[in-house]
DNA sequence: ATATGGTATGAAATGCGTTTCAGAGCAAGA
DNA sequence: TCTTGCTCTGAAACGCATTTCATACCATAT
C-alpha cells in the first residue's frame, strides 16, 4: 500500500505539502495541490486511520456506560449509538453497571488515564458531582435532561409525551386509564407519573393502586399485565405502556384471551419498536435511534458541551 | 497516558523486555517481568491500540458485500457480524453492491491495495474465478457452500431445512402447499424450490404454480400475498414462507380477513425473528446471528481456511 | 579446550501521519 | 531603504509499540 512518502515522491513535494492537501491547509500553491492530488491518484493512495489516531493522540474507543443492554429501551439506544460509532469509525467500549455506581467511577477512570476518547452515560447512578470532577479528562454526554456548563446532555421530554400520550386516550373517551412502567423510581419514572396525575386532574379523574403495573420490560410482563388487569374488579379501559415490548405481549394475550382491543381495552405504546407496526399498536415514538446517534456525536465532540432535547410523535394506529 | 517507554523506565528495563511481557515472549527472567508487571500496574499502563496495529499493518477495517441492508436475511447477518466487529475491534467498511457485480470487483480491489484487512461477501455476484484472483491479498469469506481452497466459507444448509419444513407441514396433514420467497432466481432459492419438489414428490402430491408467491421480502409482501391467496379458486391449505417478516404480513392479514390461522391456512415462516415470536409463528430458525459472527470471525483469520456450515431447528409455535 | 546453541537483554529501525519550527520569497507600509 | 507580515515549503521531531539485529552469558557437546 502507497503511504504518504511515496505520495511525497512521486509529487516532487515534501511529505508535509501532503499532509497539507490531505487536511486542507491553505498555504499550498495549486500547482503542487494538483500535483499531489494526481500523485494520490495514480498510487491508489488511502490514508492510514491507525497512523493518524496515533499521531493525534485518539484511542479511538468510546465508553458507554449502560445498565443493561437486553431491554428494548436500551437496545435501541445501543443500535444507534453503534450505527454512528461504525460511521465514525470509533469503537464502543461497553460498561454494564447493572445501576451499579462503582462500576460507573471505572468507567470515568478509563477517561482519566486516556484509555478512551469520550463516555456515554445512558443511565447514571453516581451523584451530578462525582460525574464533574472527571470533565476535565475529556467529553462526557448524559442521556437526561440536565444543563451543565460542562457536561452535553441529549435527552427526551418524557413528561411532555407521557402528557400527550394521556392526552389522546382521554380524547378517545377514556376516564379509567392504568399504565405500566418498567422501574417503579428513578428520573423518568418520577417525571412519567407526575403527567400521569397531571393529566387525570385536567378531567377530574381519579385511579386505583392497582392500575399501575411496575416492572414492565418484557413480552412475557405484558402477559402477566393482562393476567391481572384481569382479576380485577374495577378494570381500566386504557393502557399507557412504556414499552411496544410489553404492549405487543398484553395485545397478544388479550387476543387469546378474547379481550377486544381496542373496544374493552385500548392499548398505546412507546417507542415505536418494529413489533408495534407489526401489531398494528399505537404508540408514541420516541426517537430512541437518534438520540443514540446524537449522544456519540456530542461525546466525540471535545469542544463544546452541547445539549438537545428530542421530541415524539404520536402514532395512530389500531390499539386506541 | 502512561506509554510502554514510561514503563520500562520505572521497571529499569528496555522497551524491548516490556513488549515481551506484554506478548508473552518468553527469554524474560520471572525477575525482571514481575518487575514490569508491577510498573504497569503502579503507572496504569494500558496499551495503545493504534500503535499496535499500525505497527503490525493492519488497517482494523473490515469490509462487507452484501446487496442491501433492508432486508431481515441481511440485517441479521449484519447484526451478527457487527456484534464480532465490535468485539474485536474492528470497524466494518459495507459496501453495499444491489448485486452490482463492478461494485464487488471494487471491494476486492480495496483489499489489494490493503485498505481493508479482510472481506466478507454475503451473497456472491461474479463468478468464483475472479472472487479466488484475489485470495492472494488478504482472507475472503462467502456466505455459501463451497469448499474452496483458498476462500473460507460460512453456510447453512438451505435445502435441508426447506425440506425440514415442509416434511413439517406434510406430517401436520397438508398435501396443498405453497411457498413464498424472495428472489427467483439465485443458488439458495434453487435449493429451495428443489426440496420443494423433492418434498411434494414423497407423496406423491403436485402444485399449482400460482401457489409460490415471489418476491416477497416485507410485511407488505405478506398482506399482498393474502390478497392473491384469496382470489384463488384452488387454495393451498399451507405455505412455506422463507421470512418471517412476510409470514407476520401474512399472519396479520389474514386476521383482518378472518381467515383463520393455521385451520384454513398454516404458515410457517422462516429465521425466528422477534416478530415470530410476538406473532406465536412457527418458524424454522437460522443462526443468523451465529453465521454473522463466524464470518467475521474467519475474514480476520489470516491463517487457515475455514469452512463451516449451520444447521436449523424448527420451533413449533400456534400458526401450524 | 573449543565449538555450538539456547537464554536473556537492549539499541535501533520500522510502520505512517501530524505538527512544530525554521527559513525563503515577496509585497505593503514607514 | 528597512521593517513587518503574509504566503509557501520542507526537515525533523513526535506519537507508541513491534521487530530485527547485535551482543553477552552460560551450559552442553566434541
Amino acid at each position: 500500500m502507497a503511504n504518504i512518502k511515496d505520495v511525497a515522491r512521486y509529487a516532487n513535494v515534501s511529505v508535509t505539502t501532503v499532509s497539507r492537501v490531505l487536511n486542507g491547509h491553505p498555504y499550498v500553491t495549486n500547482e503542487k495541490r494538483e500535483a499531489v492530488e494526481e500523485a494520490m491518484e495514480a498510487l491508489h493512495y488511502r490514508q492510514n486511520m491507525n497512523a493518524i489516531h496515533l499521531s493525534k493522540g485518539k484511542t479511538r474507543l468510546l465508553g458507554v456506560v449502560i445498565p443493561f443492554v437486553d431491554h428494548p429501551y436500551f437496545s435501541l439506544l445501543l443500535n444507534g449509538m453503534s450505527k454512528e460509532a461504525l460511521h465514525q469509525e470509533h469503537t464502543l467500549v461497553l460498561i454494564q453497571t447493572n445501576y451499579d455506581a462503582m462500576k460507573e467511577v471505572e468507567a470515568l477512570e478509563m477517561l482519566k488515564y486516556k484509555q478512551i476518547d469520550g463516555l456515554v452515560i445512558a443511565s447514571r447512578s453516581n451523584t451530578w458531582d462525582v460525574v464533574e470532577e472527571y470533565t476535565a479528562f475529556g467529553p462526557i454526554v448524559v442521556c437526561e435532561d440536565r444543563s451543565s456548563e460542562v457536561v452535553s446532555s441529549v435527552s427526551i421530554r418524557h413528561y411532555d409525551a407521557f402528557y400527550e400520550g394521556m392526552k389522546h386516550l382521554i380524547k378517545k373517551g377514556h376516564q379509567k386509564i392504568g399504565f405500566c412502567i418498567g422501574r417503579k423510581t428513578g428520573t423518568n419514572s418520577n417525571l412519567r407519573y407526575q403527567a400521569y396525575r397531571d393529566a387525570l386532574h385536567t378531567i377530574q379523574a381519579t385511579y386505583k393502586e392497582d392500575w399501575i403495573f411496575t416492572n414492565c420490560l418484557s413480552i412475557e410482563d405484558g402477559e402477566r399485565v393482562v393476567e391481572e388487569y384481569q382479576s380485577l374488579v374495577e378494570k381500566p379501559t386504557a393502557l399507557l405502556v412504556t414499552s411496544d415490548q410489553v404492549a405487543a405481549g398484553i395485545r397478544m394475550e388479550c387476543q387469546k384471551r378474547n379481550i377486544d382491543v381496542p373496544e374493552e381495552l385500548a392499548i398505546l405504546g412507546f417507542d415505536n419498536h418494529p413489533l408495534a407496526r407489526a401489531l398494528d399498536l399505537s404508540t408514541i415514538e420516541l426517537p430512541l435511534h437518534e438520540v443514540g446517534r446524537k449522544l456519540v456525536i456530542s461525546a466525540l465532540n471535545d469542544n463544546e458541551t452541547i445539549h438537545t432535547q428530542y421530541g415524539f410523535s404520536l402514532i395512530e394506529r389500531g390499539s386506541v
